[in-house]
DNA sequence: CATTCAGTTGACAACGTTGTCCAGGCCCTA
DNA sequence: TAGGGCCTGGACAACGTTGTCAACTGAATG
């Protein structure tokens, strides 16, 4: 809110409080307390004074005010890349439902890949008291979040590790999923394979690109720098290096995607070619199975990966006090075909 | 959460407050305050040491008792169907980028398509006294916020209407994208054309089925009841809609869907058919354009739809008073080759 | 030197709730 | 009838912040 002027006849729109339930019913501002909150010690004669009262005045419990006596706030902040991406679609909607299971709101935010943003987010939900926190980090020094892991925010990163900080982190076995997806290609008979990935900076796309360097070492295969491209996932850039590897004088026949965002680019691509090339990408996509080839992915699963983070920072708010630790779900490859098309001899 | 046992040593785990910092630094309370909202009237000196102070404890100013005082929390909830539908997710983008710039938070849930569960999420946001209310209805009832709309909780609907409550409604214009849908159809040659579509007491699957009649009513055909079906989306059902219209005595030769969930499922049993069917989906669908043929759809802009919903909220919040006004945005039809397939014949 | 004034500073109440504790009424028993 | 315990109800402080207001400082003015 920009500046939110003093309007005291609109604090709250001038809701009733207990003090006025408890006026109306000629009780006192504890009874009604003690109505709303269930507490045992009130006669049936009484408590139906009081709920009448509440009733006649429209009067709903200010869990502000609530908060501030308990110290606790039943509401746990969720800050991740992008809330558009249909990759932490399930991702989201998971630690929704384990927050909704343990009685508590989620507080949701995008960091658009940008550290300084993402920082901003987390320290206003610290600001709010957020009783637990789950992040996608964008940045790779969250030192900033020491004091308030030390005043007792439990937090839980996901996707991604933490940066220069002891953490508990959930995440899936990129250099492993990419590995098996590119050994698949080699498998396949590729000899001349592409990878085209996100910015290194971020862990998950490093990971990757290790994972497809070992498998090529695996197989006594060297991998050309020219088949080799980082970058940003905006497709004009992904289009670029795709066409790049394909009409290079040692073209690629086959490509490692390294998320879904490049995967769907390189489809694209792909099939505006003439000669078939296999692709294998990180990340399943909807109607993938659909697609002419049908789309070989190795596929991470998005809600599991929110759910085993949810449980873990509910164990923490619960008590747990055991060492940060590292969680690593597996990946699995989905052989549709795009995969499997053997190199393409002249 | 369930039970919040009282753990008087772990309120927000034992966190400095001003008076802590006013302590440290030899000065007012007060002070303190001016300095952390940047306030006037504190020498530079002053301010240093408080600065000082609040460095060395690592304080961070509890919004909770900011609100508390305020009466604003800079806070919105928005409750949608499911987080991790895809077609919801750039909606959510949207609103979220809009109270970013509002410097509000953004409260998260879904509905699950379930009334009650939407009203016990739209309560609670009500109780944390969140300045607005971003509604995409599950239910069909909404008196129940009529007391809170009356004391101030600006509610705006999106993506459905409300229920029996006069209020800001912002929505994509479903009959007419219907209308318009099943008209390329019909002027691709079809007449027998069926009509897969979700639960009709949701609003949007009214809209779109009455879209479908009045288009083919507009060519002077008549809709067998054979040809309609609606219900659930769960793939199964759908796939056996799509299987009985196919086969049926007077089989269609060409299928208007009526959600993204559908379409999904109408083409994966197409792709099985044999003969070619034509298709239409209301909803845009990532990678349309790769399938063979490229699904022809009727999309809605759900981030235009999302910011539409957001900017108009937050004009209620900025005082705006005039009459709950209904907006609605037109969608695109996109032929993509599905929709131009011309009708079977034997 | 008295007075005014602007600029700083802090004491205090209030926001609406919950935890603590005590008072009063009742019933039971001796 | 007195004493004890249980049940119900309310007064009051506290949570951490901000708004109000008055007090103080030092300098400038008469």
């Amino acid at each position: 809110m920009a500046e939110t002027e003093s309007r005291p006849e609109l604090r709250y729109g001038n809701r009733p409080t207990m003090k006025d339930v408890a006026a109306r019913a000629g009780v006192g501002l504890k009874t009604v307390s003690r109505v709303v909150n269930g507490e045992p010690g009130v006669t049936p004669d009484t408590e139906q004074r009081v709920q009448e009262a509440i009733e006649a005045l429209g009067f709903r419990r200010n869990d502000s005010a609530r908060v501030l006596r308990k110290g606790r706030t039943a509401s746990i902040g969720l800050v991740l890349e992008d809330l558009a991406d249909p990759f932490y679609g399930p991702l989201n909607r998971a630690v929704e439902e384990v927050a909704r299971a343990h009685g508590a709101l989620l507080i949701n935010g995008s960091s658009a890949e940008d550290p300084a943003r993402e920082q901003e987010l987390v320290l206003a939900l610290c600001a709010r008291r957020v009783d637990g926190l789950i992040v996608i980090p964008a940045g790779d020094d969250h030192r900033y979040l020491e004091p308030e892991i030390a005043a007792g925010v439990a937090t839980v990163f996901v996707d991604r590790p933490a940066g220069r900080i002891d953490a508990d982190v959930v995440l899936s076995d990129s250099f492993g999923g990419a590995r098996e997806g590119v050994a698949h290609l080699i498998a396949h008979g590729h000899r001349r394979i592409g990878f085209i990935g996100d910015q290194p900076r971020i862990h998950t796309a490093a990971e990757r690109l290790r994972g497809y360097y070992a498998a090529m070492e695996d197989a006594g295969l060297a991998a050309d720098d020219a088949w080799v491209s980082l970058g940003s996932t905006a497709p004009e850039r992904v289009r670029d290096a795709v066409t790049a590897m394909l009409d290079g004088p040692e073209p690629v026949t086959a490509v490692f995607a390294g998320n879904n965002r490049v995967t769907v680019t390189v489809v694209r691509v792909l099939a505006g070619r003439e000669r078939p090339v296999a692709l294998v990408g990180f990340d399943d996509i909807e109607l993938a199975d659909l697609l002419q080839p049908g789309l070989t992915v190795v596929a991470q699963d998005a809600a599991r990966l929110g759910r085993a983070a949810a449980d873990r920072l509910f164990r923490r708010l619960d008590g747990a006090n055991d060492a940060p630790a590292r969680t690593e779900l597996p990946t699995r490859l989905i052989a549709r075909g795009s995969g499997e098309i053997p190199p393409w001899t002249p």
